[in-house]
DNA sequence: AGGTTGTTCAACCATCCGGTTGACAACCCG
DNA sequence: CGGGTTGTCAACCGGATGGTTGAACAACCT
């Protein structure tokens, strides 16, 4: 469970995460301003942060006695690279499967064994 | 949670269940033929399985004794949607700050009170 | 110096999760 | 019919997870 998909995936399994994360794409705050919304409690949500942060989806910089979070964009694309590959291929594996149908539908005579290369 | 997008992450927070997926975008396959490369009992996988099918990434048709696993493609674009809406505006905010910043430079005698619109 | 504020650490608890083994249903084939 | 495949269900186990409360600590404000 260490390799950074799998955290970043889990890290966003999580309403209340998402939700952070959704803020902070508005505007960068601090812990209590973020737990605010919640009723949990503060140390919950720095728990909830300290998931993100390892995820690498959020970073904190001591302002004072603040700890000011923002939110990451890059991790983001390590995501959908991974999410648009796949996605990719199943489509042109659809496409493929359409476009088989449609020349077995041409020429239903002529037998065809090999797969499209 | 019970939220379908809680669900898609959680199901691809499991690095088995990535490469599941993975192998399901180029061709489907059976419970036994997935299980096959993992050294873990044909139980686990099928439970795997059953959280991707859970989360409407994966669909089963019977086809005799076997079940035949294959992607869904379209469950990605929920996620894919999710994660650009937040990206853009993570970004547009840093390019925000970036003209902010450059408008300081160019015109600091000026005062501006409230934000771009 | 002393109190308040902001954040984290520590211990604890209930639940979930990924894995196991064992039993069993459903189906093909001889 | 009976036996071998294929897949799921059930019960169980250890470890992770999300929550709690209580204490610690650092930095600010008089």
């Amino acid at each position: 469970m260490t390799d950074t998909l799998s955290q970043v995936f889990a890290a966003l399994a999580d309403p209340t995460r998402r939700d952070i994360v959704a803020r902070l794409a508005t505007a960068d705050a601090s812990v209590t301003e973020l737990a605010a919304p919640y009723d949990v409690s503060v140390q919950a949500v720095s728990k909830h942060l300290k998931v993100l942060e390892q995820a690498g989806l959020v970073t904190k910089t001591k302002d004072a006695q603040r700890r000011q979070v923002h939110l990451e964009a890059e991790v983001f694309d390590l995501m959908t690279r991974w999410i648009e590959r796949y996605r990719r291929e199943a489509e042109q594996r659809y496409q493929r499967l359409d476009a088989v149908l449609a020349q077995m539908n041409d020429d239903s005579d002529t037998q065809q064994k090999g797969q499209a290369s």
